[in-house]
DNA sequence: TACAACGATGTTAGCGCTAACATGTTAGCG
DNA sequence: CGCTAACATGTTAGCGCTAACATCGTTGTA
């Protein structure tokens, strides 16, 4: 047994070098050496050299978890989406990172699986790690979670869709874009359009564009027609929607899809069929994805600005935490018709 | 001037409710509450409980920013990618996910944009956050960032493609599913394939399956052609490329593109010059993206598996954290030719 | 009956960093 | 030349949590 006084207990910790070590090396305090990387103007420029190269000579990687700890404030931003498998939060997620990143922050990626209990579990998870601000795909949450959000003290931006938003909010009106297409397809006369979907509840920006449908059919007196089907977005059950309209609705002329990658499925699906699009139907999506202006006949669709969605989201994050005034905490991106040859 | 003894300074840190709180209005110490959190079976069920009801009556969120500072691991993973534009990260992103995020680790997700330099500075980043893995996009680093890696003492997976790695590794080889593709080509009787790819140095990859057609090419005598082009995946590109194509090799029989994203535009357009494919021009892919099963004709392409190799990625580091045995530090996921009508 | 073994809980001492406050040193100015 | 402001750097005391070690009762067993 040792009687080393200085021997106190085992030792813990990483072995690497410290901020500690470094000042030591370089001949200055912590504090000092902590500002080189904080906040180097206000180092002497040959002290900072110093410091510098001492940080270089020992390898040092600056523990971040420390840091953020000792200042109560990490440099994360939360962004919770409800799923990865959509191009489209793929986008909104590309302009956030994009923004964040470019201002030293580090992204903390959560996915729902449109779940919104697993939300709120996320929502404290992110929390935890003292997240700077959270930025959240939608305005559905669990009550817990939307108590979170409220009581934590930091900006909160819920992206893609507008409404009664907690504190920002960027996004598009999307019963605004469903009656859009409706009044699209009503105004090229056709008279029996359905609109084809799926899991509408879990998708419910998707509902929200059929709502919007079926407020324009119903002022025309014309029924509104739905498909629910089973999988969210796939090629392949874009062609099952189609196949699903010409058993249940013969008299179709118009297929309304609740996004690109279903209506391009019926697109390419259409070919093989040998049915003329939109001779026999018409077809319309939603979204403006490359490939619906990549088929033939080009898709009919309402392109939403999903990237800049994702910029403006983070700028306004930005502001808010540079303390500086946001005069407008929702903002619409708005969307756009783009017409193709397939309605 | 105060002269309050116990008055010191100004408090700092967040206004959040601590471990200690909760323990004080439970009756146990902090460490016991802790224990609650971290390893509840060691804690007596009745005091669990009088535990468990204080942290929910005080709202209490753990600081896992301090756990982590203590405990000095933090349960994240770090996930570095060139792009996440590119369908192939994000399905690899989504398989690593699925299986960490089932076993408590959050990922920590950064974007090199195919800059190596770039991806030294997130690696230095993560490993400040005490990452407890980390999980990197090929085998092309940085001196610096291959030194990083290699001293700090975490598992190390790289991903992708097969090679010398440092330390585990999953994926498959490109050169052989290049050269497997260009075998099938000559098999076709196809005598003057051209390889068409984007950016070959920064999506090195691609270039690796290039060497592979270019040697099964050369074996036969026959001069490999390549075209490169400016944009890594996108429909569009790959219609450009085909008229590349067509302007400067008037007599190619067959096109293999370095994915499916340029393929499937190449095809599209196609069809819209009113060109024959297989009979006027043949076209090859690589991914197997449900894209080229759904254009006419279908796409012969590669299909790699994707989401598993991000699967099979964290079982063998989550094996590995967990200080089980990895016997095979490098697997191969291998890859399929998929037939279809383009060749 | 003694004592090891175990379970439940507590005490102590940091993890590596930075906010707040303190001190010393130099420049600027009437 | 004295005073102040601005700059450069240091001292101190935590941030909120958990590893390591300590303590104390309760069993089981030789």
């Amino acid at each position: 047994m040792s009687k080393n006084k200085t021997q106190s207990r085992q030792r813990r910790g990483s072995h690497q070098p410290t901020l500690a070590q470094v000042a030591e090396v370089a001949g200055v305090s912590s504090i000092t050496a902590s500002r080189v990387l904080n906040d180097p103007e206000r180092v002497n420029a040959s002290t900072r050299q110093r410091v510098l190269e001492a940080m270089e000579h020992l390898g040092y990687v600056p523990n971040l978890i420390a840091g953020s700890l000792a200042s109560a404030r990490s440099r994360f931003i939360a962004v919770i989406v409800p799923s990865l498998a959509n191009t489209v939060f793929i986008e909104v997620i590309k302009g956030l990172q994009a923004t964040f990143e470019a201002a030293g922050y580090q992204i903390l990626l959560g996915n729902t699986d449109y779940d919104i209990e697993r939300e709120q579990q996320l929502v404290r998870t992110f929390l935890g790690w003292s997240c700077s601000a959270l930025v959240t795909a939608g305005l559905k949450h669990t009550p817990a979670c939307r108590r979170l959000l409220k009581e934590c003290d930091r900006p909160v931006m819920e992206v893609m869709e507008l409404g009664d938003a907690m504190d920002l909010n960027v996004g598009l009106d999307h019963q605004e874009a469903g009656r859009c297409m409706a009044r699209h397809l009503l105004g090229r006369g056709y008279r029996q359009p359905v609109y084809v979907g799926a899991r509408l509840s879990d998708d419910y920006r998707a509902g929200m564009r059929y709502a919007g449908h079926r407020e324009v059919l119903q002022a025309s007196g014309i029924e509104p027609l739905l498909i629910e089907l089973d999988q969210l977005g796939s090629l392949e059950e874009g062609a099952r929607g189609l196949e699903q309209v010409q058993a249940h609705y013969p008299g179709a002329d118009a297929i309304h899809f609740a996004n690109d990658d279903l209506a391009s499925g019926a697109l390419l699906h259409a070919q093989r069929l040998g049915l003329r699009v939109p001779g026999d139907i018409a077809i319309a999506g939603f979204n403006g994805l490359p490939l619906g202006q990549y088929v033939m006949p080009r898709l009919t669709t309402i392109q939403s600005p999903r990237e800049a969605m994702g910029r403006l989201a983070a700028e306004q994050v930005l502001r808010r935490l540079d303390h500086q005034p946001v005069t407008q905490p929702q903002q619409d991106v708005g969307f756009t018709l783009m017409l193709g040859q397939s309605t």
